[in-house]
DNA sequence: CTGAAAGCGCTAACAC
DNA sequence: GTGTTAGCGCTTTCAG
């Protein structure tokens, strides 16, 4: 265990008032920038700030403000994808700016084994933080029912699968609009004069790929199964969907590829077969992450989603509760709206 | 702000003592498991936790107790390299595991901009933690001095370079025994009959690429500024100086890479120059990151340094003082034993 | 405008 | 063994 002061002992409010030559109120109101203070007696105040160093015990404030000023991202990722995949760099940094502009920290959580989930439990209910967010649950994820039974406000990253084991409604969610996407990407793939045109979709069991394929769906009424293939959004897994689709269609001439990580192994797949893209298959990602999109050859048509903007936006419907206090008869959760960001396709050299 | 009580109104100890027919005391002890209990009043204070649902405030817990249970760990990367480079997700795995199992917790802090300083300064000085983590500081990052300042215990990953802006003495840090590795690596190269051995270095102001050049000429006293390049361990970075080298010295017939992403990018350019590997030019990459060592065409062999374990090792370190009153006259930051790990060179197919 | 005083919920002596 | 008590450092009425 650490030692118990690891910082020594620090000065308190008590120390600087009496350096200062005023109340401990005094001090805290300075501290707090909290008006009603004359000048003088606040510079005295803060010059003894200065001189002991002092910095507020954050226990204590939290103890008697019951705010930490803190919320938990929990992302829940089997292997180790949350390091390697861009898309949850820029989710992280958009929280993480809102978080910032409303002072308030980000506690990653990580969930590796089933082992983590206790644990991570104890830790939201601890109230060390005052709401979390969550993302890329899986159907059965234990989570939202440890948020509930915590009391914990909650927001998620990505529409959850109805029927799952968590309310359909009662928990919000930002997400984008992701069939309207892909519908916008198949449009522009028929426009095309494309004929076959298949698609390589995430994995059925989370929303973003089922959305993405009923876009897909919604376009193409008459599209057969042999034109999809089930990928996992990895680069192996979108080259490996490539060339199943490949073998069983040889004539295909577009693919939409639900993600842009699996839209760069697909063109892989391509170039090994020497099929030209554009020419002989048009193909269009999903995503637009620049770091892919723009360095794929030929440059990767794709369907843009803001995900920075989403983070920004989770955090902004945590904080937007005006009340923490429960309607009588309800648990705390209130319903929140739920926000659906537009997604707009972005023409390179693919398709 | 989010509401005062997010959770509602939760159960005190009071509560519980008052529902169990026993003191505060009594629910305090069964609740931290302190021995001298009766079995009965233990089991019906058990009874009413569960029913009440009770879970220990810890802001007031630390209050008392002076202990966060909680470490951060700050990285400072300029770019997102944070979620791209393996290393650190491999880094933060051991931290994590090691962290675990003292009942702690992880809080991840990142710098992206100079603005982020005071914010993280505060954050460190604000008494949420019991000590810090740090990666990857640059000659003249502030947060060794912020530290300092907040008498926070702190324990770096990667030896710092002399002369920067904290003592050389009185941190402790974990490193790699980069020059030793460097050292056998070219050793190796050597031994294997070559003669011009070129060498890809990391950015020169960070401490593991100075030490890696270092054991390069520890072996080769005697060669020669055009064959070695420096890079950035990026992927793009590696290939770039590659090409650089091999204009300079087409003749050149081994190369020792400071981290497995630039030897990546250097396979890269030697086969699109058609140069053979291991043949015409043998290659050898620092880090071994299976993800990477292990799907380059051919293998890569590569120093292997134990990544994980060094994480979980600057964890027991920090949790290692015995005690945070500083001894008279001293600051509270005594000076700590580094650690340097072994590395060791592991043979695949590149040299 | 400022100080005194009452807790926030918990732990840890110290009595009983 | 168990209860009583005194704070931990801070905010916040409430007097003055």
């Amino acid at each position: 265990m650490l030692a118990k002061q690891p910082q020594g002992s620090r000065p308190t409010l008590e120390d600087v008032a009496r350096r200062a030559g005023v109340s401990r109120s005094t001090v805290s109101r300075v501290v707090n920038g909290v008006p009603g203070v004359r000048t003088e007696p606040a510079a005295r105040t803060r010059k003894a700030v200065a001189e002991l160093g002092y910095v507020p015990n954050q226990a204590a404030r939290r103890l008697v403000n019951r705010r930490n000023d803190a919320v938990a991202v929990v992302v829940t990722e089997p292997q180790n994808r949350l390091f390697v995949d861009p898309f949850f760099d820029h989710h992280l940094r958009g929280i993480r700016q809102e978080l910032v502009s409303h002072g308030a920290q980000l506690l990653l959580l990580y969930i590796e084994e089933p082992d983590d989930y206790p644990l991570v439990a104890n830790f939201l209910g601890g109230g060390h933080v005052d709401g979390a967010l969550m993302f890329s649950l899986r159907t059965d994820d234990p989570l939202p029912e440890i948020v509930e039974r915590m009391g914990l406000p909650a927001i998620y990253g990505g529409r959850h699968l109805s029927g799952s084991g968590y309310h359909d409604h009662g928990y919000a969610y930002v997400d984008a609009d992701n069939r309207g996407g892909a519908r916008e990407a198949v449009r522009h793939l028929v426009s095309l004069g494309r004929k076959r045109v298949a698609t390589i979709t995430g994995p059925l069991d989370q929303a973003a790929s089922v959305d993405r394929l009923d876009g897909y769906r919604d376009i193409l009424l008459d599209s057969t199964p042999s034109l999809i293939a089930e990928g996992d959004f990895t680069l192996h897994g979108g080259a490996a969907a490539m060339s199943v689709l490949l073998n069983r269609c040889p004539d295909l001439d577009a693919v939409f590829v639900a993600s842009d990580l699996m839209a760069a192994g697909a063109l892989r797949v391509l170039r090994d077969r020497e099929i030209k893209v554009p020419e002989d298959v048009a193909v269009i990602g999903f995503d637009d992450l620049r770091s892919i999109a723009e360095t794929t050859d030929p440059p990767l048509t794709t369907v843009h989603q803001d995900i920075e903007g989403m983070g920004r936006l989770m955090v902004r419907l945590l904080f937007s509760r005006d009340s923490g206090q429960p309607l009588p008869g309800d648990s705390g959760n209130h319903p929140l709206t739920s926000v659906i960001t537009p997604t707009h396709l972005v023409v390179r050299g693919s398709a």
